[in-house]
RNA sequence: CGCGGGGUGGAGCAGCCAGGUAGCUCGUCAGGCUCAUAACCUGAAGGUCAGAGGUUCAAAUCCUCUCCCCGCAACCA
């Protein structure tokens, strides 16, 4: 039995995420984490919020909320719609967490004595009004190159220059328009991250079987210009993790919190601890330290390619830098970006489909289904309804729903609602084992591997045999002549729907239940060998008719839907 | 010369790393079946692989250049 600790990237606790969000990580890693367990594994899953930042200040601000406050409804919101979608944590924790305060500390504690933190003395925009320092891309003013009135300090939007804030004429705060901004003096702490670059890059090297997404990226910023850069880890903001040397203060860095880049990943390994004292588990040791059993456990990250860097680079500094026996990742699986009907999906015009409104309008294995059998894996893709509606209606309803209306009804009309017994299993049968067991074997293949849309497209040809085979069986006819073996024919077709529910359960896990519900059976066990998985569900058990697995979506739907998300939510 | 990903029949994709008669799903057309959610099964038409040049007996696959789309560009997280 293998031991498997997989993550995914932490989800940012502003607001509702969309379904690019979920496409990106989350979704994928619990695909992983239960074809993992189904496969008989020991599986630790975790997630958690991102809490820190200014965005989640002005959230809060916003909101009228205190930010604590505010982190602890949004970290309930984002938890039960992480559960309408089934995702499957062992752990959903929070960033805040005071595990995670103790551990950051304790790293950035072993990273001084290490000597890979520096003091840089660096000049911040301040806002009297706003009573903060701003980050660039909250400083807009006119751009320099090309006049343009709302270019934000950062990049201008309409000239595509990169700017610094100071270079903007009119500077103002994005947030409360002020214009009496002032340039200060603040010391920060940065990460030597360019002391370890042999030892990042001799690391990266050697991951010859990752993602071209991810290498090609951790080898940008290892490369790129003047390869990899030493980063700022603190900030000047209330809200966040407070500065300190392991349990001693840090002179100097009294009243800023460290950089949520710095405390996010740490997050991976804190949430584990919350894990134990949530009561769940009772050994987070043996997952994260490899003087502990770690060294066993193969580690696998789930990401969109915007968090790469961070987990490439930035991470692993840390943990190597701490010099202590910290697990660090084996592989990761990174995405490109899930479009919405020819743009971005985007949070601030409300434009796509978010977590909730996905759930208010159809269950959500209809969503798990086309988003992970359209995963962004070697190129950004795109969410239309057209393609969707396509999707729903023919891989779930018409080929596996209707698969199992009918062997189900035909099954009641002529035998009853039981597992019919007589007959033998012949020459169709056992060819249609074989064909079933070499499938099952590629589905295994591409699941092993994480090529999630050609896993889910063997999944398809899997449920599709099962009508090939009635096809050409035809049990309605042979019914008429020997009944006998037409009850063997069914008796295979109705364990198949068995099979389809184990299967198919790290996809649809809410339709597999249904299944092995109506199938009257409670064996989740992986067909490692077809035939015996084929004599499951045995003559004279009980089984019922399901209702209707999948209700096609109508032109109609898809048109209202359509204008519904076309913006402003 | 900033970096990365992508450009394959009407649509969405696989194949490219380890060159050898272009494959899958949807759509279209034809046929079959009638157990089933007007579903299912079978077959056919349709592409010369963004463009140009090169290497090779042979290139979608390797090399060079050009064009187009998307994303990133380190204080947004």
């Amino acid at each position: 039995m293998q031991r498997h600790l997989i993550t995914s990237a932490i989800p940012y606790i502003n607001g509702v995420k969309h379904l690019g969000n979920l496409i990106g990580s989350q979704l994928p890693a619990d695909l992983y984490a239960r074809y993992q367990r189904a496969r008989g594994n020991d599986v630790l899953f975790l997630c958690a919020t991102d809490e820190h930042g200014t965005p989640a200040e002005l959230a809060a601000a916003k909101a009228n909320q205190d930010i604590s406050e505010y982190c602890k409804e949004m970290h309930a919101v984002q938890a039960q719609l992480a559960d309408g979608f089934r995702l499957s944590f062992d752990h959903f924790g929070r960033s805040s967490s005071q595990e995670n305060h103790k551990l950051t500390q304790h790293f950035a504690g072993q990273l001084e004595a290490a000597g890979l933190i520096k003091e840089v003395i660096e000049t911040q925009i301040y806002s009297h009004v706003d009573r903060r320092y701003l980050p660039d891309r909250y400083i807009e003013g006119t751009c320099p190159a090309c006049g343009f009135e709302d270019a934000r300090g950062d990049q201008c939007d309409n000239c595509t220059k990169q700017l610094d804030p100071t270079d903007l004429i009119n500077p103002r705060s994005s947030i409360s328009g002020a214009t009496e901004l002032e340039q200060r003096e603040t010391k920060h702490l940065y990460l030597c991250q360019s002391n370890m670059k042999d030892n990042l890059e001799h690391w990266i090297e050697s991951k010859t079987d990752w993602p071209v997404l991810t290498t090609s990226i951790a080898k940008k910023w290892l490369h790129d210009g003047d390869g990899l850069q030493d980063r700022g880890i603190t900030r000047d903001l209330d809200w966040g993790i407070p500065v300190k040397k392991g349990n001693s203060p840090w002179p100097g860095m009294e009243d800023k919190v460290f950089y949520v880049w710095f405390d996010a990943p740490i997050e991976y390994i804190a949430c584990a601890q919350e894990w134990v004292n949530a009561g769940k588990g009772n050994d987070w040791e043996k997952w994260w330290r490899t003087d502990k059993g770690a060294d066993e456990v193969v580690y696998t990250q789930f990401m969109g390619k915007d968090n790469v860097p961070f987990h490439t680079l930035s991470f692993p500094a840390t943990i190597l830098g701490s010099g202590e026996p910290w697990k660090l990742v084996d592989y990761i699986k990174s995405f490109n970006y899930l479009n919405y009907d020819g743009g971005q999906f985007s949070t601030s015009r409300g434009r796509g489909v978010f977590m909730d409104d996905a759930l208010e309008i159809l269950p959500a294995d209809y969503w798990r289904w086309w988003l992970l059998s359209h995963a962004p894996e070697s190129s950004d893709s795109e969410f239309t309804w057209d393609n969707f509606q396509s999707s729903i209606n023919k891989d779930l309803a018409d080929v596996l729903g209707n698969f199992v209306s009918r062997v189900t009804k035909f099954c009641r009309s002529k035998f009853g609602e039981e597992i019919p017994s007589g007959g033998d299993y012949g020459q169709a049968e056992s060819s249609l084992i074989d064909n079933l067991t070499s499938q099952v074997k590629s589905y295994e293949k591409y699941m092993e591997k994480i090529e999630i849309r050609k896993a889910a497209s063997e999944l398809r040809a899997i449920w599709a045999l099962g009508n090939e085979y009635l096809q050409s069986s035809a049990p309605w006819s042979v019914y008429k002549e020997d009944e006998g073996t037409a009850a063997a024919q069914i008796r295979l077709a109705l364990n198949l729907i068995r099979i389809y529910a184990v299967l198919s359960q790290p996809f649809i896990p809410t339709t597999s239940e249904k299944l092995m519900l109506a199938m009257d059976c409670d064996d989740w066990s992986w067909p490692e060998n077809v035939l015996e998985a084929t004599n499951t569900l045995i003559a004279g058990a009980k089984f019922t008719v399901p209702e209707v697995l999948f209700q096609k979506i109508s032109d109609e739907e898809c048109e209202n839907w359509r204008s519904q998300f076309s913006g402003t939510r």
